[in-house]
DNA sequence: CACTTGACCTGTCCGC
DNA sequence: TGCGGACAGGTCAAGT
């Protein structure tokens, strides 16, 4: 999915296009898309106003007037796009000049096959759930038990917070000291919001090679690899985030990240520092992207 | 306990 | 162009 900078992206895009609409109604392909009663759906969510729009590591939370809140995770494939189909750039597609397709737009498209809710705005604006592999979910609950979830209990700190230090980075590093880096780097409950993507790109950053072993690795590298989570996730949220497949802001655009990732999907072109051929490689059963020249294992 | 491996799904790409 | 298998941004439950 969508990692910490995509969600983060997504939120901006929402907290800029929703906050205060209000919600005129809802439709869900199954009950399994949304698994709330519909006595609950109707009192809490048909007729409030959104009035904020947060993120917690991954999870996106869409807060109502009615004191409940929409927490939404989009797992590998999900989107949360909005669309006004007042505007006429939207409703206008069949009007055209010459060839070709009418457009490529997602959001000209949208519902398509993939969606599985549909929030519409009283104003006839509506907010898509997209999720192909169905491994994503949407979920009504009252504000305050949101923090109860069982995995807003276990999620580690927020890394890009002001207050996040690099001590505490390397404390939190402890709790899984014979794994390897990649997969503590993975574990949510040690630091909130990395995926496959900026593991692979803030382990190239620091020079480790993702199969190193957390209690092999030193506090000048765990230093520098604190710098480069930190570094890599920021400069992806300037970029609007990466999309490798399906990830699309909440305007249904893509993010730029990929263009400039060193190492992830990469593979057979050259680094970027040393300039040797970037491999593939499998760490903790996921598809990881290496420098082996610049990411020797073990390279201490 | 700490750690690893399937399972959840659909779609796409690659090799035969 | 058909078919099988591997693989894809994540997280749990169940296994060792």
């Amino acid at each position: 999915m969508p990692e910490l900078p995509e969600v983060e992206t997504v939120k901006r895009g929402l907290h800029k296009l929703i906050i205060s609409k209000q919600i005129k109604s809802v439709t869900f392909d199954n009950q399994k898309s949304f698994p709330n009663s519909s006595s609950d759906i109707e009192e809490f969510l048909i007729g409030s106003k959104i009035t904020n729009v947060r993120r917690r590591a991954k999870v996106l939370m869409i807060d109502l007037s009615s004191k409940y809140t929409l927490v939404i995770h989009l797992k590998m494939t999900g989107q949360l796009v909005f669309v006004n189909y007042s505007k006429p750039s939207v409703t206008a597609n069949s009007v055209r000049f010459g060839g070709g397709h009418p457009t490529d737009s997602l959001v000209d498209n949208l519902p398509d096959k993939s969606t599985r809710v549909t929030i519409t705005f009283k104003d006839d604006s509506h907010l898509f759930f997209n999720d192909q592999r169905k491994f994503g979910w949407i979920r009504l609950m009252p504000t305050l038990e949101v923090p109860n979830i069982d995995f807003m209990k276990r999620v580690g700190p927020e890394p890009l917070e002001v207050d996040f230090t690099p001590e505490e980075f390397i404390e939190r590093f402890k709790r899984r000291p014979n794994t390897t880096i990649k997969s503590a780097l993975l574990d949510q409950s040690v630091i909130a919001g990395v995926g496959n993507i900026y593991a692979d790109e803030s382990l190239w950053g620091a020079s480790i090679h993702p199969k190193r072993l957390m209690n092999s690795l030193t506090r000048t590298e765990l230093n520098k690899l604190y710098k480069e989570v930190r570094y890599v996730m920021n400069f992806s949220i300037e970029k609007g985030g990466s999309t490798n497949r399906n990830y699309v802001n909440a305007e249904g655009k893509k993010g730029s990240y990929m263009d400039f990732a060193r190492v992830f999907r990469r593979e057979g072109l050259n680094c970027p520092r040393c300039n040797s051929e970037i491999i593939k490689i499998k760490v903790a059963s996921r598809g990881t992207h290496i420098c082996p020249n610049c990411q020797k294992y073990p390279n201490i």
